[in-house]
Formats: structure tokens, C-alpha cells, sequence
DNA sequence: GCAGTTATTGACAGATCGGTCAAAAACTGT
DNA sequence: ACAGTTTTTGACCGATCTGTCAATAACTGC
């Protein structure tokens, strides 16, 4: 039997949870500036959402599979590896120029609370590993076509490019000049 | 006129406050928790270093001065540049490894302060200047020696070298390979 | 030893925290 | 229309938060 409807749309509320946290981090968020800035009950808030951690494990990773997932489609779309790499590139450069950047939701994360909750950290540190996968498949291919020199280590090749996004999503956040500079010194160095 | 003395090392505790708000971030450290592990009375704490946040500017200052002036010691020291932006790639390597690490209290507080804090986003942009300059430095020498090819630009790949630095602050935070792989990558691609 | 100064101690205050309870409201099936 | 179910609303709870007050203790200069 259906009792009385949500008034909201759980996804769009979903969303703004997701922007709160990125903004300010697990701790300063508060139930009532969530319950004001979603729009929602503080009551709906837990009928819904569960408590305050659990609404911030969904939100993570909701955000986790959005990110992750248009990162492997475009290392994975068809065509030629190294210009998809250079799009991921491109991309991560123009997100760190946008005002108000408040860089990654998974960043920000491990840093606050990477140490302290160990269900988190592996979660986090699974992202890790489909990030640096999908970059050594393209890596992979790149290498096959020729593109990219046999010899690279593309494992290693593909941790570094994760971690220089993780530091883009620090370092932008107090100086936009970082993603131009830092991608142009990786595709000097690499050519 | 000279009152009562003070009971404690001001120095001392303030390396312990560094430790607690580098482990826990500033949100997660309450003044209870800090009274307890540094030692001494909330009334000490309050007459020796003001409020929180002014306790929390004064360890990020610390620590801030302690990384950089190892930093530019290091970079500067007489001898190959080269060398020396290798013995600190090693080191972040070494550190990145150790039990329990946890980042970059830099770094942690760009996460979890950057955007809403103009005044600590400001302190923090110039503590990635002063980085990135010393290892500028260094690639210059690097290049006047002949170590380093002369057309490289030396100002991208500085702000590249001090970027990877922050991405280890988190990456390894959740994967203890990153250290070794991201530098293994860095130097495959710079040969 | 007494006045002046500063540090320590422990209690306290006001605000805010995450989370819950109970009642009213809005729906469905019969 | 009525029973059953779920959401919403708003008050409420104990705990904890940062910060302060007042009293006591330890020191120096005279």
C-alpha cells in the first residue's frame, strides 16, 4: 500500500547534497544547512536519506560513478587513445579555470577523511584504481597503435596521470594558473 | 613585571597542536581534544594562542616554514640540481610509505578551507609560489649546467614537480603505491 | 611581606550539533 | 467513508561545541 507522496524529486535533492559537501566538506555541513539548501524537511531529510553519513556515502558515490563513468567512456571511445587522453587533459584544464572551482569531490574526501574511516578510504581507493585502469587501457592502446613508445610503463604512466589530477583539484583551487601550466609541462616532457 | 611562569613548552605544544590538526583537519579538532593531547588547561590554551583558528593559522605557519625552508635548503644545496630535485622526489617517495601517513597539513587544509577562507587561500597560494619558484630555481641551474635541455620551460615544469607533490598528499593517502610508481613515471618520461 | 602580574584550574554559558518523537496531512485500496 | 501507509511539520532531546568568568596559585620587584 502507497501512503502520501514525496514532495521532492529524490535525485534533485540527491544533486544539491552533492554540491554542499563539495563546497564544504563532510564536517562543516550541517543538518540544517542541508535541510535549508535542499529545499526538504529535516525529517524527510532522514526518512529518506538515512543519517548524516549515510546521506554523504549516497552523495560521494553518486558522484563517484558520474565522474569515474564519463572518464572511462571518453579514455574508451573509439578512435585514436592519445587524443581521448588529451580531451580528459583538456577537460580537467577548463574545469580548473571555472570560478569557484572547489575541485573534487573524491579528493576532498580522502584528504578529510581518508585517514580516519578506513570503509571510506577503500572506497576511495577502489575510484583510485578505476581511474589509473582506464587510463592504462587507453595507455595500452595507444601503445598498440604505435602512438606511445613500447617501453612506457603504462601502469606507472597511468598513476601519474590520476595523481596530477588529484593534485589539480588541491592546487587550482588556490591557483588557476596550475591546470594550463601543468598539463603543458606534461605534453612537453612527453614529446 | 613578570607573573606566574608558564608550565609548558610553547613550542613543544605547538608542534603537538600541528600534529592533531594535521591528522584530524581543523573542523574535526575540538578544543577539548587539543587541551587533552597538548597537555595543558583550556584557560593555557586560550591565554597562550588566542582562538581556534588563530591557533590553527599559527600551525599552519609552523609547518608551512618548516616544508618550505627544507625545501628550498634542499633544492639550493651546492652541487648537481639535478641531484637535488631527485633526493626530494625520493623523500616525498619515503614519506608517502610511512604507517600511518597523513598527507600534507598544507595540502589538507587547501581541501578542506580553500574556498571558503580568502585569507588562508591567499597564505596557501603563496606557499605553492615559494615552492614552485625553489624548484624553478633549481631547473634553471639545471639547465645552465646542461643537465636539463635548455629549451625547457622551466616555470611549467616546476609548478608540474609541485603539483605532483600534492597529489601524493592524497593519492597515497589511500594507495601507499602512488609514491613510487608516479615518480617512477615522471623520471621514465623525463629520460 | 606586600602589591602587581600572569598562569592555572574548574565551573559555566550560550549556541549548535546530530538525531528522534508525536501529531497532522496526503495519499491508496476496499 | 474508513483503515492502512508514508511523508511532512515542528517541537524537542542530550551531547558537544567554542569561548569566558572568577578564584586560586606562582612568580617578581620593592
Amino acid at each position: 500500500m502507497i501512503g502520501r507522496p514525496r514532495e521532492f524529486d529524490r535525485d534533485a535533492v540527491l544533486q544539491k547534497a552533492i554540491r554542499l559537501f563539495w563546497e564544504n566538506g563532510f564536517e562543516a555541513t550541517g543538518i540544517a544547512e542541508l535541510s535549508e539548501h535542499l529545499g526538504i524537511g529535516r525529517q524527510s531529510l532522514y526518512g529518506t536519506f538515512g543519517d548524516k553519513r549515510t546521506l554523504f556515502l549516497e552523495a560521494l558515490r553518486q558522484y563517484s560513478d558520474d565522474s569515474i563513468g564519463w572518464l572511462t567512456a571518453t579514455l574508451d571511445a573509439p578512435g585514436s587513445a592519445v587524443d581521448n587522453i588529451n580531451a580528459v587533459l583538456d577537460t580537467w584544464v577548463a574545469n580548473s579555470r571555472k570560478k569557484d572551482f572547489c575541485g573534487c569531490l573524491m579528493t576532498n574526501s580522502i584528504s578529510e577523511l581518508g585517514i580516519r574511516d578506513p570503509g571510506l578510504r577503500k572506497l576511495l581507493k577502489r575510484n583510485l584504481g578505476k581511474m589509473s585502469a582506464a587510463f592504462e587501457r587507453a595507455l595500452d592502446r595507444g601503445k598498440a597503435d604505435g602512438a606511445i613508445s613500447p617501453d612506457t610503463d603504462t601502469r606507472a604512466l597511468a598513476k601519474m596521470l590520476v595523481n596530477t589530477g588529484q593534485g589539480l583539484a588541491v592546487s587550482a583551487k588556490v591557483d588557476s594558473s596550475y591546470g594550463s601550466d601543468v598539463v603543458k609541462a606534461i605534453r612537453d616532457i612527453m614529446n
